[in-house]
DNA sequence: CGCGAGTTTGAAATTCTTCAAGATCGGTGG
DNA sequence: CCACCGATCTTGAAGAATTTCAAACTCGCG
């Protein structure tokens, strides 16, 4: 096991160009110059598999670097002493973990597979050190943790202002939207998440997750089976949220 | 009404040097070396003066600048098409408004005066400018937002899986930490904002948020006079939050 | 083929909201 | 100086939404 400086190493096995990267238009890189993507290459240190149900990170362990999701998906939650879990957001690829880590140095809530995953690990001291020097991925870097508080404003929404079926139509519109977005159909997906997990999301119980599927089937606005979701009346879906005028 | 060069302008008026600052262990400059604080002085370009209801910012207005706030609360809500309101968060000295506006460089929330307040206004490309050169001040703004997407997940799980009265608890308690933080009383402080914003921002109705109120005066925990509160009993306020197994 | 995790559904219980009516407070104008 | 006003807050009672408890169903997997 002799260390020897010329061992030639697949450095593509290891080290993810984000240059060469498919998720581009998704991930941190979004929006940055070509010249500058790169000169991210330096950025991202190993790759790092995930199994499903497995831990990313766990609150509590020390703040190191960042994650962008390669392929696979994530659930983010928090725990209460007694237990109550509150599952802050599920993930899905080209989207950033860990940024909640650089407040206290330390992470403050537990990211979970959903499914056999893959991330890019992205040492945070040498972020910072880059993003001191392009300009672009400074800028990208904080549009990303600001996008963050955005969504976490739109979820304040959902749990604060919005009844059962709303909270499961915005849901499913937002899920539908990030398919979208990946190239994947509007219309139909496989959920990673269970209905426990959907309902801690939503702030419900899965009973209640439950019933509302049901009664979007029957009043004939998805199909479900399972995990299994189509949507077939998306504009029926976005009336839902914004015609219920009755507050909680 | 001619412009000489040459006029004496009293700076302090217009400007704020955070080195002078006593909220500097509150505010975006706390842990930078005093050498880095000297550095700031050119960031905070002007203060602004809002009085009670007026807002310093509103959803869609472009993003120019974070505020720190140097007087007064605030209160941050973002509005859905019906007209329903919710209320992400309530803001207070130190504090930095403003950050949802970098993802899509305009305003995504409304900013209102819960009082007569003071902002400094940071620029933001100043800010950006600045802290490609200043280390620490790279590192402490990248705190900041971080800490507010923590904040976030704490009123996700406030709004996700607490009661109404635990949800009370948690915000009286929060208030609490944050007058204690600024050298106030722990203990005994005014409520700037109306039952109705504390409801929005519980996901609670204001009758609900009345009701809590009673039954902790009841129970011996708290005095009430509409907007003066007097905590009687912070080891039972905080009993409250952990002790009631039972989620929703 | 059967097991177990996850899901669906029903009925009762609970929490919160809604509606309604008074009470309280600070400020204003006679 | 005091009565009154509007805004805010409190409280009660009825209603609605969601949860809880319980039981049965489905599906993938060993």
């Amino acid at each position: 096991m002799g260390m020897k400086a010329t061992v030639p190493i697949t450095v593509a096995e290891l080290k993810t160009a984000c240059s060469q990267c498919n998720l581009l238009e998704l991930c941190l890189p979004f929006g940055m110059s070509e010249d500058e993507i790169n000169r991210l290459d330096e950025l991202v240190g190993t790759r790092r598999k995930i199994k499903r149900q497995q831990n990313l990170y766990r609150a509590g362990d020390p703040f190191e670097a960042i994650y962008a999701i390669r392929t696979g998906s994530f659930k983010t939650d928090v725990l209460l002493e007694d237990g109550r879990e509150q599952v802050t957001g599920f993930q899905m690829t080209g989207e950033i973990l860990g940024l909640d880590g650089i407040s206290a140095e330390a992470h403050t809530c537990n990211a979970v597979a959903l499914e056999d995953s893959e991330v890019c690990v992205i040492a945070y001291g040498k972020l910072e050190e880059l993003s001191r020097v392009v300009e672009g991925l400074q800028h990208q870097f904080h549009k990303v943790m600001s996008r963050e508080i955005v969504r976490d404003h739109g979820v304040m929404m959902l749990l604060g202002s919005m009844r059962a079926e709303e909270r499961l139509a915005a849901f499913l519109l937002n899920l539908s939207q990030r398919f979208t977005a990946r190239g994947f159909s509007a219309a139909e997906f496989h959920l990673r998440m269970t209905r426990d997990e959907i309902g801690s999301y939503l702030g419900l119980k899965l009973e209640t997750v439950s019933r509302a599927f049901s009664k979007f089937q029957d009043d004939g606005l998805i199909a479900v089976q399972q995990k299994h979701i189509r949507i077939l009346d998306i504009p029926g879906l976005k009336k839902l949220i914004q015609r219920n005028a009755s507050a909680r």
